[in-house]
DNA sequence: GTCTATATATGGATAGAC
DNA sequence: GTCTATCCATATATAGAC
């Protein structure tokens, strides 16, 4: 504990907890919200030293908001351009964003918030950083390649990747007005969020195959 | 145009133009993000004329917050309580939700984002002030009713209102993310949600028909 | 690298004239 | 009711000692 040397340790562990402390705050009160003296707080350090590491709060805000981004839609790349076939691929979304939601429940509201309230070309910029740009060439040539063999009906992929994502995260973080408006608590929302796992993969998959009309 | 004169009309006008330009702002840019200045500009007054109106930042919010829900939730209500059956009731919600959020892209993002950032005794209170609070007995019954005669499957009304609700709304407020991240232009979403007004009662109530297992 | 102290800017709110 | 001018608290950011 010779707290008077200045090692490297010493000083990565400051810039980390400045960061962890910033990606917390940031992620529940959002970028306006947020203040500079409380993540000073959350880190154990002073104002100044925030300012040392990441010069500004603009700064700081882009390097939590860019990982945060990452985390986020990394995995729907990850899971769209696996060799998986499309029923597996759709099983595995609906897991991974319940998961991620569930876990991170800031995180989806952060975003979706931070990217309607900023200017499209900072909004741009950003996603050019997070360097996460899905490619949906191959989930679509699946889906069409399955349509041509009549094993599941025609449908455009925007809409399929809109479905799932909304059948998982809009409960997240409509959360607080089911507890208010619809009297669900802490334990039935967790409980019905494990339920989800299952039920939203089945409603999407049956929805494809259904011959109707 | 005699604008010395104080007459009831120009004080009421000055009063909704604030109450306008505040809701503008406010849902646009957030509690945090909005300025007093900027809606003093924009309602072409001044900013003591905003506090001699409203008194305080928070009390415009409140008051701003209050409509916006009643706004969004009031339909809810409206429509769970009719005489439809549970068909026309889904297909109500989905075009409801749907054209709501398109036409007021920011109401969605601006009622979850306060919601998720303010404390729960704050939602409480301004939820007990809209009066909207809906009322499911009505509709757990009919699809209580259905099942039980065999027309549907059965089905938690709180996972169905979030079906409803995630695959209507989280579209908007996910636009950006499909702009940048999808390559989604302006009428191709425009576009989009028109064809969801079709899409989606016909994935809910086929979900709700189908005999599986 | 880390601190204290301080500069500077900004935003909400009030005083007081008209 | 409406304005100008100003107060005061708070927030970001910097200077400079250690």
């Amino acid at each position: 504990m010779v707290k008077a040397e200045q090692s490297p340790e010493q000083s990565m562990a400051a810039e980390e907890r400045i960061l962890k402390a910033a990606t917390t705050i940031f992620r529940e009160k959002g970028r306006e919200g947020a203040r500079m003296q409380e993540i000073a707080d959350a880190a154990g350090i002073n104002k100044a030293l925030l300012h040392y590491y990441f010069r500004s709060k603009d700064l700081l805000f882009e390097r939590v908001f860019i990982e945060s981004a990452r985390l986020f839609f990394s995995r729907l790349n990850e899971i769209l351009q696996s060799e998986r076939d499309i029923f597996q691929k759709i099983t595995q979304l609906c897991d991974a964003y319940i998961s991620l939601s569930v876990e991170n429940p800031f995180i989806p509201v952060f975003i979706i918030g931070e990217m309607n309230h900023s200017q499209d070309i900072f909004i741009s910029k950003m996603f050019t950083a997070t360097q996460t740009r899905p490619d949906f060439s191959i989930f679509r040539e699946q889906l069409q390649a399955a349509a041509a063999e009549g094993m599941i009906r025609p449908v455009a992929p925007h809409h399929l990747i809109m479905n799932i994502l909304g059948l998982c995260i809009f409960p997240v973080i409509a959360k607080p007005m089911m507890q208010f408006n619809m009297g669900i608590g802490e334990k039935e929302f967790i409980a019905m969020m494990e339920e989800r796992k299952r039920l939203v993969p089945e409603l999407i998959i049956s929805s494809l195959k259904i011959e109707k009309k």
